[in-house]
DNA sequence: GAGACGATAAACT
DNA sequence: GTTTATCGTCTCT
């Protein structure tokens, strides 16, 4: 347990992940994603789930050098590079073998906010102006700028690794919202699932 | 606040 | 050699 500011916070165990893989994406929003020093909090997820999804890397159970994180056991992270330039946060969820997983679409920032800011705009937090302030965090690419994750991520444990997710049980997630994917169109009858998840 | 568009490198075939 | 799918910048309202 870990005590930030008023907030009483409890680590997601395993089992956490090892659910199916809608529920683990609803209800990762509203948790705290903490690497070092750093806390942000998840605003926005989506579900991948390898076997009937087209956008899915690994659909159709393929395995490939980059897939093959997907297959690990839940609570794993996948990091993967898309653009040539930015980098996506995922979370394995279920069984080994069973390629599913959550992308982190959008978060806010809590703590820490000089650091990332310098992650992201190499400034102080308090010399962003509003737009910045506004586009801080609300993308894949962009959270992960913001809190320095990088390929060498990939693979590694949300149990026992450098990122860690928690929940505040006092707190309460309401009006989660749920809607059609982004940016999918190519995946066909799949980009109409509704497995994108936001307050 | 919202729409258009080009940049870029790894994974895959 | 082909495919991939976000961000920043620009433009207009």
């Amino acid at each position: 347990m870990t005590f930030l500011g008023v907030m009483v916070m409890d680590k997601l165990d395993r089992e956490f992940f090892l659910r199916d893989t809608l529920i683990v994406a609803k209800e990762l929003i509203g948790k705290y994603i903490i690497k070092e020093e750093l806390i942000v909090r998840v605003t926005e997820t989506e579900a991948y789930i390898g076997d009937i999804d087209k956008a899915c890397h690994a659909y159709g159970r393929k395995r490939t050098n980059r897939t093959e994180t997907l297959f690990m056991e839940g609570g794993a992270v996948y990091v993967y590079l898309i653009y040539g330039m930015y980098y996506c946060l995922n979370f394995v969820t279920e069984e080994e073998g069973n390629p599913c997983a959550v992308l982190i679409r959008g978060v806010e920032p809590i703590e820490g906010l000089d650091t990332m800011s310098n992650y992201r705009y190499s400034k102080p937090y308090e010399q962003l102006n509003s737009y910045q302030k506004k586009n801080f965090s609300n993308g894949p690419g962009k959270l992960c700028k913001a809190l320095n994750i990088d390929k060498s991520l990939d693979k590694t444990s949300l149990i026992n690794g450098e990122i860690n997710v928690f929940e505040n049980k006092d707190e309460k997630v309401e009006n989660i919202k749920t809607g059609k994917r982004i940016n999918i169109d190519y995946a066909e009858e799949a980009k109409d699932f509704l497995w994108r998840y936001y307050v």
